[in-house]
DNA sequence: GTTTAATTGATATAATATAACGTTAGGTAT
DNA sequence: ATACCTAACGTTATATTATATCAATTAAAC
């Protein structure tokens, strides 16, 4: 997966539409389980195969749309199976939740802990994230203004992507 | 309801833990009433109530609380009752809903048309309203540098307000 | 006053999430 | 090796949040 930007707070861009997305899922497995070895962490056959099925695409999915993925795969599975992953999966920076469209992407960059910025497209479902030093400072600038001390943030844009928007333009 | 910070981007600032509550309420509900009015919306008794119920707190309110609260008063209510006047009054810009508890809050100013941000506490529960133009710029500049067209924003903040984080430092 | 549209009532069910307890498999202390 | 312990997963039940559908009622328009 080639970043798009060069600004390293992008840490997932909007791909390509066309793209070899095998890569994108064998990197982040194997992004994953250096990062669990590192850790001491156990990436189960059943972790892996949420990751997997987490990053079937590159717009989010839901708990149970994981469950029939789980399903399909011949393993016995019911909604605590898929939630006790996505659990293991969030707690150590491997996919994040969102929290508008109660579902899970994965993380562009499970090495860096970061909260991130999703942008999301409304045509293409696509999620986009980031690491935006200047929204998180804008954030905790006001929030300090008014003795607030931030402890997460959630930042969620939904818009159109580049690629959506030249489409809508070529039907007029 | 007194604005506690000149800055008129503060829309709806922490308040002192001891105030006339009342008098939260019932400015809401006239501001509803003059809203309603102006812009040619039947203000009805039930949407009335549901407001009120938003704003018997400072803090969110889920849609089973207002049901609850609506069953209280001797109304027949059903979770569709509760969930359509929630769609008239965010419809309205009359409350907004917190995305990442999926419940409500009332909305500090239905005067001016706004996204919003939104400070929770997370000792006290209370959600502080602001439309920080440094924070929607922020988001809409990354935005932009990547072609992506912004539609909306979504940005919810936990952490401790000023009093909380008073109490806590007290406990030492 | 009758027609029409908007609002609410009522029933059913979908979608998302967690509690509680049992089972299994792998590590480890003896 | 055996007994013990713990993490992970299986299983059942249920809680929480939200919507679809159709009927009844009320308010508005004519």
């Amino acid at each position: 997966m080639k970043k798009v930007y060069e600004n390293t707070d992008v840490i997932k861009p909007f791909q390509p539409k066309v793209h070899n997305h095998l890569e994108c899922i064998s990197e982040a497995i194997t992004a994953a389980e250096l990062w669990c070895e590192k850790e001491g962490l156990t990436f189960t056959p059943l972790r892996r195969k949420v990751l997997e099925l987490v990053w079937s695409s590159h717009g989010s999915v839901t708990a149970y749309e994981l469950l029939e993925g789980l399903r399909e795969t011949g393993r016995k599975a019911a909604p605590p199976t898929v939630y006790r992953a996505l659990e293991f999966l969030l707690e150590n920076g491997l996919i994040h939740r969102i929290e508008s469209l109660n579902a899970y992407v994965g993380c562009g960059d499970p090495k860096r802990r970061h909260g991130g910025q999703f942008l999301i497209c409304q045509d293409c479902k696509t999620v986009a994230e980031l690491d935006d030093n200047a929204i998180v400072r804008a954030v905790i600038s006001r929030a300090d203004s008014m003795g607030f001390t931030v402890s997460q943030q959630t930042v969620e844009v939904v818009g159109k992507c580049a690629d959506c928007a030249a489409e809508s333009e070529k039907a007029f």
